[in-house]
DNA sequence: CTAACTCAGATTGTCGACATTCTTGCGAGG
DNA sequence: CCTCGCAAGAATGTCGACAATCTGAGTTAG
């Protein structure tokens, strides 16, 4: 029925969103031993789990010396960000080259979904949606690697966008960034899409660094 | 001293060493207990040095079904080359923009311990500074996510070129090629050195599906 | 003859305990 | 007062055994 039935994967899930979530602050030392107190397992699954966090640049592991939470900083939010720009805009690229109707339909669909989510930010609901938004934006690249990579910067920018919490949302109209980015896309303007879609990504990171001080300074590894 | 001292890292890097060099067959099922006798461990860290290999694309995990050397095929060689051609290119600007004095020396001398390796292709003293010289090459990229992305395509670039052999060799000038790229690079001719990079890649894939005829139709998945 | 069922062997996933290594707080010496 | 060393505690890495699940050959019913 439902597969992910082994241990090792149920806590993968769990692991991750509490990491995403900010539960487990950042550079902080995952100890294996309460984390099985409190699931409820034994350390071997929770160790498989932390390791299979580690390949998503979430957790680094030392030899000898166990996992720890990758450490946030204002360095890697714009490494992040720039190189996920790149990406996004390659996969766009191919997405608008590539997707048939069906693929505008469920852009179309999940920009809807995503714009009439009822409270407008912060909540569970909303990041879901936002990130299904995104994923059906690029599912029509042909390329299995890039999506996962893709798919990979996004959750590690989930991260910020969750440890920064509130955001006052102030000047910014997100839902129109969104149906900008969906109606150039299903119109194949890739050059407005891609444009719309950097400029997107490039004003949440300048909204998270100035809504965040701490990161300029602190949680360095 | 060395610090990789845990079974599981040095695990991870010897079962990787077998999979690319095809010890272990693309598509077989990974059977930890007897590998588990070959290496003289138990079968903990060869489940940790296998989940860490399904990060890199080397190993799949299907849940109460274990571990699978990851198939190989025409299509994920088309979308591995083309995916690291567009990632390649990307480090490569970075790199000839940002590099200073010391990467260019690096290059070169990269390059040149390429070029007068004895035999000059598949042996392992090949193989080894091939991946010096490419490493080098992007070296003085900024992102540190880039360069990760770049490594592991570079990785699983390899195990074609491992599986494929004996390369006939013939009407292809690999080392001009590389000189072609470290002079276009240090001469800080983006341009040049990006055609000239992909062409390389190009050819690299085009050699092995020509000379690869099993591909075309076998160990799919 | 084909298809479904059964059951034994094999393989994976999980657990608890042991050995090794790291960490930290205290005390001795300079 | 600072530095170095050491020992107790904690955390990690590893192992062997048990339970749950999958696989495949043989058998039987249709």
């Amino acid at each position: 029925m439902s597969d992910p039935k082994t241990h090792s994967s149920r806590l993968t899930d769990r692991l991750r969103e509490e990491i995403l979530s900010g539960a487990v602050p950042p550079a902080s030392k995952l100890k294996l031993a309460p984390l099985a107190e409190r699931f409820e397992v034994s350390r071997g699954p929770l160790r498989e789990a932390a390791t299979r966090l580690v390949s998503e640049g979430l957790v680094t592991l030392e030899d000898q010396r166990g996992f720890t939470v990758a450490g946030i900083s204002r360095e890697d939010l714009l490494d992040l960000t720039q190189t996920r720009q790149r990406i996004e805009v390659l996969a766009l690229r191919d997405a608008i080259q590539h997707g048939d109707l069906a693929w505008e339909g469920r852009v179309m669909a999940a920009c809807h979904m995503l714009d009439r989510v009822t409270p407008p930010t912060g909540t569970a609901g909303f990041t879901d949606r936002h990130a299904e938004f995104h994923r059906e934006l690029v599912s029509a690249c042909p390329s299995a690697y890039l999506l996962n990579f893709r798919e990979q910067l996004y959750a590690l920018t989930q991260r910020y966008r969750n440890l920064a919490a509130h955001l006052p949302a102030g000047k910014r109209d997100i839902r129109a960034e969104h149906w900008g980015i969906a109606e150039a896309a299903v119109s194949r303007d890739a050059e407005g899409a891609c444009r719309r879609l950097q400029d997107h990504l490039h004003r949440t990171a300048t909204a998270l660094l100035e809504n965040y001080p701490e990161l300029f300074g602190s949680y360095e590894d």
